[in-house]
DNA sequence: AATGCGTGGCC
DNA sequence: TGGCCAAGCAT
């Protein structure tokens, strides 16, 4: 037996025993998946722990348990259910695809087909393909590369190293349970393989890992050096009228696209006005952090006077802050805070 | 090819 | 505590 089928085989005889049960999950050997559930899964674990989807992925399941149950949901109803999960534009995808896929009659089964649909790339075509269609696709993920470049003691930095990484990851990849082998290299980087201090006494790939007798695994991968993150300031308007609340949807595209929000200014290429006449009022500052750079947003409270001229009144009775992404939250909760003795916001807040 | 795009947890 | 990191994709 060849030495790269000598890894395939620990490494799947260790996913036997040491498998995380989750809930997108079948167990090791128990065959393919259901792609609906693969792909919600593959969706929300981009750039995402597993901790952190967990919860959504059980209330979009309850709430759209097949594809064509999503894909008849309202774009509100979807943008409400992934707040506070980031990266919104997966969410606008999700429906697109969940929509492309139940007007062709369901998932394609292979890489092309897969890769072909809204917000599915080379990583979640690959990993479907894999883990529901049992397709001897090769999975890249930022697990893999972490693995490959200790296993090969690749010491070229990343992105620069991809095209290496994926190589030799195919040559790894079995002919037999390419799903199961996925999932074990995913388990393997994120339980032991792990980016500092990794577990090398306990790996079952530390025999073959050139890196861990190089004594190199804790250093690798290497990556190229990260731009700094400037600070950016703007302000964000929270008005009330009557037991209502300002809020409006942001634009499809850019920072916190199709996101329900309050109206804001200043941070995000955008140089507005307040969006109505009020006794506005500074009651804080939201410090937050995103990709690309560091916020800090001055919140402004206030009465409304007259009509807004952006934005819609929405009753507080049926504002939920959950229905906003992080930032809004923030806001939110400072404003919250700052009219502890008010009414009007607390009657209705049943936190 | 490099950049834009969230959020929470970790040490 | 601030920088780093997590199952990437679109452009």
């Amino acid at each position: 037996m060849r030495d790269r089928e000598v890894i395939a085989k620990d490494l799947l005889e260790w996913y036997d025993r040491h498998a995380r049960t989750l809930p997108w999950r079948v167990p090791p050997g128990g065959g393919t998946a259901d792609p609906y559930r693969v792909w919600l899964s593959e969706v929300m674990l981009q750039q995402t722990t597993v901790a952190a989807v967990k919860g959504y992925f059980l209330r979009f399941t309850a709430l759209w348990p097949r594809v064509e149950d999503l894909a008849g949901a309202e774009d509100a109803e979807v943008m409400a259910e992934w707040a506070g999960l980031g990266y919104y534009a997966r969410a606008r995808n999700l429906l697109a695809c969940a929509r492309a896929v139940t007007a062709r009659g369901g998932f394609p089964d292979t890489l092309e087909g897969l890769a072909a649909l809204p917000g599915i790339g080379p990583y979640t075509s690959a990993a479907i393909a894999a883990i529901a269609f049992d397709r001897a696709e090769t999975v890249v993920d930022g697990n893999v590369e972490r693995v490959i470049s200790r296993l090969f003691a690749i010491e070229t930095p990343l992105p620069a190293s991809r095209p290496q990484i994926r190589a030799l990851a195919q040559s790894v990849t079995p002919a037999t349970r390419p799903g199961d082998f996925a999932q074990a290299m995913m388990d393997l980087g994120a339980t032991i393989c792990t980016p500092r201090s990794p577990a090398c006494a306990i790996c079952p790939l530390n025999a073959p890992c050139k890196a861990r007798t190089l004594g190199l695994a804790a250093d690798l991968p290497r990556k190229a050096p990260k731009k700094p993150k400037p600070q950016r300031q703007g302000k964000v308007w929270i008005g009330l009228s009557q037991g209502r609340i300002l809020l409006e949807t942001r634009p499809a595209k850019g920072l916190l696209g199709g996101t329900l929000a309050f109206p804001s200014t200043g941070w995000d290429g955008s140089d507005q006005p307040p969006p109505a006449a009020a006794d506005w009022q500074e009651i804080g500052t939201a410090q937050h952090v995103f990709t690309h750079f560091s916020l800090e947003l001055r919140v402004l409270l206030g009465r409304l006077d007259s009509n807004p001229q952006r934005g819609e009144l929405v009753p507080l009775a049926g504002f939920s802050p959950n229905a906003l992404p992080g930032l809004m939250r923030k806001a939110w909760a400072i404003a919250s805070d700052a009219t502890a003795g008010l009414s009007d916001l607390h009657e209705n807040r049943q936190a």
